[in-house]
This record gives C-alpha cells, sequence and structure tokens, in this order.
DNA sequence: TCTTGTGAAACGCTTCACAGCA
DNA sequence: TGCTGTGAAGCGTTTCACAAGA
C-alpha cells in the first residue's frame, strides 16, 4: 500500500467508474464481487481492479470477493465524495442553463449554489433556487457563500478573464466548458469537458 | 515514423490539443512557433510536441521552426478534421437542446442534421433547421442520411437500449453524455462525456 | 547558432503469477 | 478450493541528449 500521493491519476480515475458500476450493482441487489465480475463488466483486466484498490488498503476477503456495500462506502470516504460540494456556476447560456435544471448532479453531491451570467437579459432569471447574480459580484458572493469549485460555462473570449477572478476568490477547482486552455497557478485544479475536442477524439482513424 | 496504427492515443489527444492552440495562435497573427513555445502554453515537454508530430512526419524547418498555417492544415488533415461530420442527436432534453443551439459545433465541422426524442411534447420542436422527430424512425432515417455519428444525451435509463439500435443503424461513433458505461461491439468508438464523473476527478484529494 | 528529428535511457503503468488466507 | 493482495516482470510512454541541417 503506497503513500496516498503515488497513486496514479489513472487509478483515480478507474476509482470513480467503480464506484459508478457498484452503485448500479447495489441497486440491483448484487450483495458481494469479485474483481473478475467488475473487470468484465468495465472491460479492464482483474488485477488491474485489485491493484488499484489495494492502493488505499484491503477490502476484500480471499476465496471470496468483496462486500458491495462496503466498497461503495469506501470509496466514496476514498474519492472524498462522502460529502456535500457546494458550486459557483459562471455563465448561464445553454450549457449553464443545463447544468442548473439537471437533478442528477445534486444526487451525485454537487450542489449549484451561486450562478453568474454578464448579460442583463440573464441577471434576475431563477432556476429553482438560485438566482442568477451579475458577475461583477463574483468575488464577495464566492467569499460569503464559501464556495470552493466553479463551473466555467462562459464563451472561450472571457474564460481566461474568469477563470482569474475565480483564484483571486479562493477558487480550488474548476470544471471547464470553455475549450480552451486555462493558464491557472499550482493548487488550483481544472478538469476540462471540451465538446469538440470529444467529437474530435470519435472521428480519428473512423 | 511508425504506421498509423502504433501512434499511441495520449498523442493523438495531445495533438487535438496542438491544433485548438495552433488555431489560436493563428488567429492572433503568429506565423511561426517553436516546439518549445508551444509546449510551454500546454504544460507539456519540447521533445513531446516534437515526437508526437514525428509520428506522422516532418513539418518543420531545423534552426527555424513549424510553419503555424501549414501545422494547422496537416494537423486538421491527421485527425480527419478536414471535412464536415453529420451528427445525429438522439435525447433532446437540457444538455440535447444546449448542443443543438451551439454554434460552436458547426463551426468545428461538426453538423447535427437529426434530433429524436420519444415525448410527445418535444417531437415537433424545431431548432434551427433541424426538427425533433420520433426515436421510433431512428434507424431508417440515420440510413436515409448515411449519418455515421451520434450523441447519445437521453437518462441513463434508456442510453444503452439506445446505443444497441444506433448500432443497427450502423453508426460507427457515439458520444455519450449519460453517465454509464456503454457495451458496444468492436469497430464502434465511444467517447463519454460525464459530467459527475468530471466533478469527482475535480475533487479528489482538494 | 538555433531548432528539429530521433535513438536510447528512464520512467511509470499494467499484467502476470503465485503466496497467503478464508 | 477459490479469490485476494502483491512483488516482479513486461511493456508502452516520456524524456533526454545529441546528430543533422537550415
Amino acid at each position: 500500500m503506497l503513500k496516498r500521493t503515488e497513486v496514479p491519476e489513472e487509478t483515480m480515475q478507474r476509482m470513480l467508474s467503480y464506484l459508478r458500476e457498484l452503485d448500479c450493482m447495489l441497486q440491483n441487489g448484487k450483495e458481494t464481487f469479485s474483481s473478475q465480475e467488475l473487470a468484465e463488466s468495465l472491460h479492464v483486466n482483474p488485477a488491474q481492479v485489485r491493484k488499484d484498490f489495494s492502493y488505499f488498503g484491503e477490502f476484500g476477503t480471499r476465496g471470496v470477493g468483496y462486500d458491495t456495500a462496503r466498497l461503495v462506502r469506501e470509496l466514496r470516504a476514498i474519492l472524498n465524495l462522502d460529502r456535500t460540494w457546494r458550486l459557483a456556476l459562471i455563465g448561464v447560456g445553454n450549457i449553464g442553463a443545463a447544468l442548473l435544471n439537471n437533478p442528477e448532479l445534486q444526487r451525485q453531491g454537487f450542489e449549484i449554489v451561486l450562478a453568474f451570467d454578464n448579460s442583463s437579459r440573464i441577471i434576475g432569471k431563477r432556476f429553482g433556487s438560485v438566482t442568477v447574480e451579475d458577475v461583477s459580484y463574483l468575488v464577495t458572493r464566492i467569499q460569503e457563500e464559501r464556495v470552493e469549485l466553479a463551473i466555467i460555462a462562459t464563451p472561450v473570449s472571457c474564460a481566461q478573464a474568469v477563470a482569474d477572478t475565480l483564484i483571486r476568490a479562493g477558487i480550488k477547482g474548476i470544471l471547464c466548458f470553455a475549450p480552451c486552455h486555462l493558464q491557472v497557478p499550482k493548487g488550483v485544479r481544472v478538469v476540462p469537458i471540451d465538446i469538440p475536442m470529444a467529437l474530435g477524439r470519435l472521428v480519428y482513424r473512423l
């Protein structure tokens, strides 16, 4: 069992997909599973599953397998998903509005509590319990509400400026839908969701 | 220079980010660049940039660097992005509608020409030149329109069934927004965009 | 002199193979 | 007997370091 800092990024990402699959198994009433079974449904190697788990501890019983409910609990704790995270959304266009209307996020423990835009046609609109505010108040409001994560859903043209402002406000993680590379200081994590790039991956050698 | 089949997946993904960055450089009037410069703006190693390029040919001039416009052309050709791709969208909820309204996709060469839903409240709605059709006609319409790519933006509960239908219709690539693992035969490419999972990556070790 | 293109070394992830245990 | 946990081998990617060439 290695130190937490030596866990490969790839392992962490697979842990997320294991959790998603085990959640599903649990709903289907499957109480235990073997590394073999989990591996098959995700098309990975069973040894990979066991090695990934072993970075964080010993969760199984030799000769038997793993307890589904326990593993779900353990994975949630490892991945920091055993709490609710409060998010700010910047840019309430088509994608931003889709995120505000998406109940799946809340169910997974991610709650958008602040939304910002720079257009007077959008500021003041309500989405459930969230009212869109003027982006000028970004820093103050994020600090008031003690929000740690943000979603950038603005056009590329203002994404970097928004990111800079978010960092001044103390944001530590940014999910970015703008198809551009953000420059951020160390200690700030950026996860990009670039739809044109995803389509690009799709058509390579098709 | 290796055979095209031996190019690592990672290289292909970086090629997409190189293209995005060079497009941007070109708009800013930067006519040439060195591997050093490109590497710095994307936080990768300059040797990595040169090695990636070298899988596909020799595009630079020693002592000078690379011609931006030429590289953009070469990369587009390598990545199959020097043509327009026609897409079918299945599921016109919040995300689906956001995609239909997103002009960025068209600008990048991806045109949604068919949209399907199973709800009578949505079937018949128009988005630009696209009218939402009944998902029952999926196979016929995809074959009529000779569409090769599809976007699944349905709930998880019907994503796999939709994927199975798409495969019967001859679809070769699927961009999937439903947060679940699709089972597809060899020869069909799936690129997942899982927003809860992306948020999960964001909060690991935060 | 400067930057590319590339073998070779270094590195890190994946897979194997088997000891350890229920 | 059966499945886990894991050291070690295997393998693919990244980085180095330098020859080649403008």
